[in-house]
DNA sequence: CGGCAATTTGAAGGCAGTCAATTAAAGTGG
DNA sequence: CCACTTTAATTGACTGCCTTCAAATTGCCG
């Protein structure tokens, strides 16, 4: 919503990773990926960067030709959708080793660095036509592409349950995607999980501050949370 | 969730069809869709059907194995997720032409009939294995998968809103998929309608009527609404 | 016409939103 | 390193939309 600085690169990845090796290390063994030395050559060729991007930098705007999609390769990258009355609805958030974009021709969303983060560019339509040639990449497309829409799904199911289900089932998911158990080093604004929760901060505080006072979790910085007792935490999301 | 009565089929479509005609006498131009003569043979051979189903029987259990994907021929179907307080949300309304249950390995939902429906199965396994042979296969279930993911994101959106314009964006909705302009015939029950749009009977039912006293659309029974004022109706979506 | 299911309407309560103010944290410049 | 500015997060009081519970009405099908 505001302006930029530009500074520091956030994190890993040097400027000569190539797309398969990307994928191939940030991926996590659950995941679909692409094993094939003959694709990697192909796929060197389409990507570009990684580029580096501030905190709030758009990388992709609303209505934008999609003639790319992004790996995210460090740092938190948002998906949002703005309405014209100026609400703001965070639809996904995306970690490294996510692949995202493949949505659309138009971008139906725009996409936003939500922490400083690298993201890697790959060529939409070479990637389609090595997906026509090579079945796996074709494979590997619709699986990243089922993910997704199982998360939407998940998340619009969300959208109809209470302010502590909402926030129970984001923290446990959120930890889940970042490895961590136990600790949970929120990398967003409370802001950012509000929108994307279909919530406002103030709820999302106070929710937060319930389950601190409940003993499920446990408060560093508003930021830094600790699980105190993941059993309450589960039970909550149902 | 109640029994069921036997009876009369409710459309069109012999069961000769095969899914390649379906497909291409179905869906309309700018949906994307299959056009080769060489596949349509290949896809005979995956189909089953088509099967009839009463309303409210069920034509995939949640947590089933996903053997099959399904072609709406006709009638309407929905997908379900039921909670443990007996909740139950409908994610989504399959018309006819719409192919669904591409999503997982594992049904994450159930399907049933919203109205009496025909239903054609389609080997999951050999789809995929045609589609690992033909690219154009493949680019259309990506296609179809991509389109599913676009509508589950907007209708995440949708939750987000109040009940006006959840309803308002429900009927204009309908009523563009089902090709009728002005006049909307409701093929499911209110019940299956708010559960899909996160609200009680009540609140739908107060909704619909608020729309009526206004003027934005006229009842001839529950299930029969006009268009009287379109623009009102398009400017409450927002 | 009778019986059941579906829909509508009414009244009261709860959860989350809004508005407003305070506190905490993080970045900036001297 | 500290004072200052700016941003982020928390807390409180009140409002409003939707839900819940209950009852009446309508529509459908035998």
């Amino acid at each position: 919503m505001d302006a930029t600085k530009n500074g520091k690169p956030p994190g890993a990845a040097s400027s000569h990773n190539r797309i398969f090796d990307v994928i191939k290390t940030l991926q996590s063994s659950p995941r679909p990926f692409v094993d094939e030395r003959t694709i990697k050559g192909a796929l060197s060729a389409l990507q570009r960067g990684p580029i580096h991007f501030c905190r709030n930098n758009v990388i992709a705007c609303e209505g934008d030709a999609a003639d790319y999609i992004f790996l995210v390769v460090s740092g938190v990258v948002r998906t949002c959708k703005t309405f014209q009355n100026g609400t703001r609805n965070v639809v996904a958030f995306y970690l490294p080793g996510d692949l995202f974009g493949l949505d659309d021709q138009k971008c139906a969303l725009s996409a936003e660095a939500a922490t400083d983060a690298m993201v890697l560019f790959i060529k939409r339509s070479g990637l389609l036509s090595l997906a026509a040639r090579e079945s796996r990449v074709s494979s590997f497309l619709l699986a990243v592409t089922t993910g997704e829409l199982r998360r939407a799904r998940e998340h619009g199911l969300l959208m109809n349950r209470n302010a502590k289900c909402r926030v129970a089932t984001f923290l446990t998911d959120l930890s889940k995607r970042l490895g961590k158990t136990g600790s949970i080093d929120l990398p967003m604004s409370h802001q950012d999980i509000a929108d994307h929760l279909g919530l406002t901060i103030e709820t999302l505080s106070r929710t937060i501050t319930g389950l601190e006072q409940s003993g499920v979790i446990a408060r560093a910085s508003p930021r830094t949370l600790t699980v105190r007792n993941q059993y309450s935490l589960t039970r909550l999301m149902t």
